[in-house]
DNA sequence: CGAATTTTGACACATTTTTGACATTGGGCC
DNA sequence: GGCCCAATGTCAAAAATGTGTCAAAATTCG
């Protein structure tokens, strides 16, 4: 994990970078917004953490370029300008997060992490929420309220599909092609047969399905208010 | 957009609350950490505002029960604890953030979006809005205040036929070329009845069309807002 | 072998699509 | 304006289609 820090005193600049160093990760220093631009064209690091006051290029700049072409790499502004509207400033231009002096080595740490974690990408196999619902894929596992429903790997399969497409229909095919083998079409009830299995198992009241709905003609849905969706 | 707060304070409660639905937020309101874990699991929140010290169940508890099943979900602390060690301990709980009292509105609204920001990679992809409707062609869903019409696979092609060619009459003969097969000419009322559920459904007023309104020789268009001088 | 899982076929049921009959509307024409 | 005609709106019912459900058979796996 390389981390990237622009700030114009060598004193400060110096002792962040011992920091986050001491932690595991790669340091690319940079002293002005100029020089910071540059090392993230060429570094490609995994965070920025960016002072606001910088000669040549100020933080709120060099932000501002970096968001024109990567809307995900997390920046973090550290700054002693302490009005609020600074923080709103820097937050409304794309930033994840905005620390203040003075702060701690351990908060800045803490926030670092926090915005990498953010950052990184969700493995399969993770598990997730489905309604009141939450799937373990893994342990062929699904829980609510601590109770525990086992599935088996056909029914976890079509679970995951469901959530991957999360917020769209999922068609009968794409169920056939990827939970069973490519080149299968029956004309048969297979896939309803274990819709209707699935629904038996982790629905509250099968008969009036919230988490697997139908749609006609298509396939199925996960249903439920959608988070995020607007 | 769903905010919900906890926080046992009648008083910050109401001053958060009101600032938050002032900027079209929708908030649910929990008084101490219990109620916020219901509140979590019954109101799909797309973020949380948690205070630390509450009765009951502490913020942090609540962070943890939260992410034992959601891992994404935004989280942000509120709180008057000022220890960096507090901080650490709520950002490695998995927090995205952590404001300190005293805090000013705009700043914490500034976190929110920018928390939001973040949690919505989402992409809208290819939903479209037809006055105060959203529809969503992958989802065979339309929305008009957060309730969902369901669509069939004919009334989203009618739609979207209708969507490509925003701003003018789409013929009769368009709609059977695109949404049914090309070579079909009944001198019937099957079109007509189609426009009939659809307006059904999505119209406020069906006997006054806002949305689909009819052009008469030729077929129908999208109604709302039109570029004047035509 | 026995248990769990998967598949199949038959049937009922619900929704969508189409059709035909009839009412209503709007525009041109006298 | 009033009349006529074609285009469209509306309804109810038939036809077509897709799903839910069950019981039983087939398959897999320990």
């Amino acid at each position: 994990m390389k981390i990237l820090i622009a700030e114009d005193d060598p004193l400060t600049l110096d002792a962040l970078a011992t920091c986050i160093e001491s932690e595991g990760f790669t340091v690319l220093r940079a002293s002005d917004g100029r020089e910071a631009v540059e090392l993230w064209r060429s570094g490609k690091p995994d965070l920025l953490c960016l002072d606001i006051m910088m000669p040549h290029v100020d933080g709120y700049e060099v932000c501002r370029r970096v968001r024109a072409s990567d809307r995900t790499l997390p920046i973090l502004f550290l700054s002693a300008k302490n009005q609020e509207i600074d923080v709103v400033v820097g937050l409304d231009l794309g930033a994840d997060d905005f620390i203040r002096k003075p702060y701690t080595r351990s908060e800045v740490m803490a926030r670092i992490r926090a915005a990498l974690r953010r950052s990184a990408p969700r493995e399969a196999g993770d598990s997730f929420l489905l309604g009141d619902l939450t799937v373990r894929p893994r342990a062929l596992l699904a829980e609510r309220e601590s109770k525990s429903i086992e599935l088996t790997p056909r029914e976890v399969s079509m679970l995951c599909l469901l959530h991957v497409h999360k917020g769209e229909a999922v068609s009968r095919d794409a169920f056939l092609d990827t939970c069973w083998g490519l080149d299968y079409f029956p004309d048969s009830r297979t896939l309803d047969q274990h819709i209707l299995l699935l629904r038996k198992k982790i629905e509250n009241d099968p008969a009036n399905p919230a988490i697997i709905q139908t749609v006609r003609a298509v396939g199925y849905r996960l249903g439920g208010p959608m988070r995020s969706g607007c």
